[in-house]
DNA sequence: CTTAGCACTCGAACCTATAGAGTGCTAACA
DNA sequence: TGTTAGCACTCTATAGGTTCGAGTGCTAAG
């Protein structure tokens, strides 16, 4: 069991190295007026936390930095919220501030703020586009030999794909077609769009149009959507303001990790409600293990969520970007709510 | 001027120097099978360059490197263009393989071949948005306070953008503006929707919509179009590999300026036919002055054009980039040109 | 005109010494 | 008994010195 001092201590090594990036020695903390103990009293008690985990030294006679386990303690029990400084309140409010009507643009704004706010990268994952339902599904001919094929959803998202139609086919089948999938298929998931388009179109197409076999494959394959994931980033440079990422060839496969979105369920997994915090090796990258990377969850109505996630040093500013975090997870959810109410 | 020994001792010098990113010796030349001098006549040589400008030392006893004016003589009078390999070729075809219909497609993946094949990062330029002409507007309500505008162009392009309309409309309302949209702004080049807009339809409006003013006024709103300049990164994290680049404060303003989409234009400057090759401090930007940018246009149909860019240390490969670069935008000209045809 | 020879220069790598920050331990102190 | 002063010790970072090697410029011989 740790003592209060002990506890206060660990505290403020960590304090002081997420502040400077340095070692923190017994003697510079002895300074600090929270601590009224003599450097020898701290270097004793350093050396306790240390043979207990939560403190590391560079080499024998460094001063300490906190290890893994100690950033995971410090984390759980001694993240004393503070109320942000009403700049940063004013900021994150100034993303709603015009009147933007669509989802993925709050998002991106929310991205970008935030980024600014913490100097680490953000990542704002969207909520699945597949979870949309159908609003309206659109054929515009472009010419002789294609067309696009439009789907609006409820939430105001377009999907488009331009895709070839059999030559010489009749204008007035298009048009038919086009009602009656919008008939048919009107308040369907896009999830469900495929399997739903054979099982209550295809027939129907049969009767009335036709030609039907050639237009309807590959308008099917124009629907599959093969959508990229929905996920904004920003702030992704400010790894390299970060003095802990000296190393170019660290800092690359960072980079080369959170642009491929093929990781991006590595690095924030779904279904987790709440905030996450994992600390360096706790994340199932290996290339991010020297990183630190805060999640959290919003809402959108009852159904759909997204999240958010910041990426920084192991050694970020934990306070803060929890606080933030926090904040701005409860205006998202409630600002898109309130934008997908109004549709 | 300068002798047919001292050309080909530059032409050796520059490409040793790209090749191995070190400063290249009078010995290590001698050695070469292409200079059967022996060492002194090349420092001889080498001293001449100097002298003319055209070779640099970075201390006063190492090997020398290629000036700024001497990759310009190089780049000039030295490029002995050879055919691309097999392998290459192949490559760059791979990019029209499977039948894709959409021009961005094809775009985004020209970039992704092309910095794979160069190492370098490529940055492509679609033919610009606004030239594109009207094929179809329609309007879906998404409930009752908004709705979605979307911009079907003739290229199968589409601009959507969600807006608000004002509570209480009769959607019938909706419709027919619709229809009066179509029928008027058919075939008007975006760039000219705006101002057509209000001369051709807004009269039109009067006389047949109850409330034109308010839908009028929030539907103009959202085709203004603040697009985005349809500008395509592939390989940003390329420079990251050259070892040119070891200085994180220049890796991170060059990262910076190639972002940021209002630096574009001072990247690859418009308007210029054929192929363009900007050294070092020839570049407008300050953060790329140890850069080397090739630049070459593509033309789709006989209006519009696109432009790809290179960006790649002043070591870059010039000869391999030049020749990539030359077939890359035959290529894409004539089949981007087909894809237009076809609609 | 070319080249061999040679003295010279400079950076990179390595060693050494020193200063400074920090530690652990012991003994004195309240 | 817990706290602290004192001290020897350790290790890094820095600066200075030496050596090695690659490269140069110049001169004189071929």
């Amino acid at each position: 069991m740790l003592t209060e001092r002990q506890l206060l201590i660990l505290k403020v090594t960590v304090d002081d190295y997420i502040e400077s990036a340095q070692p923190v020695g017994s003697n510079q903390l002895s300074k600090k007026s929270e601590l009224p103990f003599s450097p020898a009293t701290i270097r004793n008690a350093m050396a306790d936390l240390e043979k207990m985990g939560f403190l590391e030294k560079t080499h024998t006679s460094s001063g300490r930095i906190p290890s893994q386990k100690g950033y995971r303690y410090y984390v759980d029990h001694l993240l004393t919220p503070r109320p942000l400084p009403k700049q940063d309140i004013l900021q994150l409010q100034s993303i709603f501030d015009d009147k933007i009507a669509e989802t993925e643009e709050v998002i991106k704004r929310s991205a970008m703020i935030l980024s600014e706010l913490t100097n680490y990268t953000a990542i704002l994952l969207g909520p699945d586009v597949r979870k949309h339902t159908v609003k309206r599904l659109s054929i515009v001919p472009l010419g002789a030999d294609s067309a696009v094929a439009i789907i609006v959803t409820d939430s105001g998202h377009v999907e488009n794909r331009v895709f070839p139609i059999p030559p010489g086919l009749d204008p007035s089948d298009i048009e038919k077609m086009v009602n009656i999938l919008n008939e048919r298929l009107a308040g369907v998931s896009l999830n469900d769009l495929h399997m739903r388009l054979e099982q209550e179109t295809l027939s129907i197409f049969r009767q009335h149009i036709n030609r039907y076999a050639e237009l309807f494959t590959t308008f099917r394959q124009a629907v599959v959507l093969p959508h990229e994931d929905n996920v904004y980033y920003a702030g992704k440079l400010n790894i390299l303001k970060q003095p802990d990422f000296h190393d170019i060839h660290k800092i690359r496969s960072l980079m080369d990790v959170m642009e491929e979105s093929k990781h991006i369920p590595m690095i924030m997994p779904a279904g987790s409600l709440g905030l996450q915090i994992r600390i360096g090796s706790e994340n199932t990258l290996s290339a991010m293990e020297d990183c630190s990377v805060i999640t959290v969850a919003y809402a959108i109505g009852e159904e759909q969520t997204g999240s958010i996630a910041i990426v920084g040093p192991k050694r970020m500013d934990y306070k803060r970007v929890v606080t933030l975090l926090d904040t701005l997870s409860g205006d998202l959810s409630k600002e898109l709510t309130r934008l997908l109410r109004g549709k």
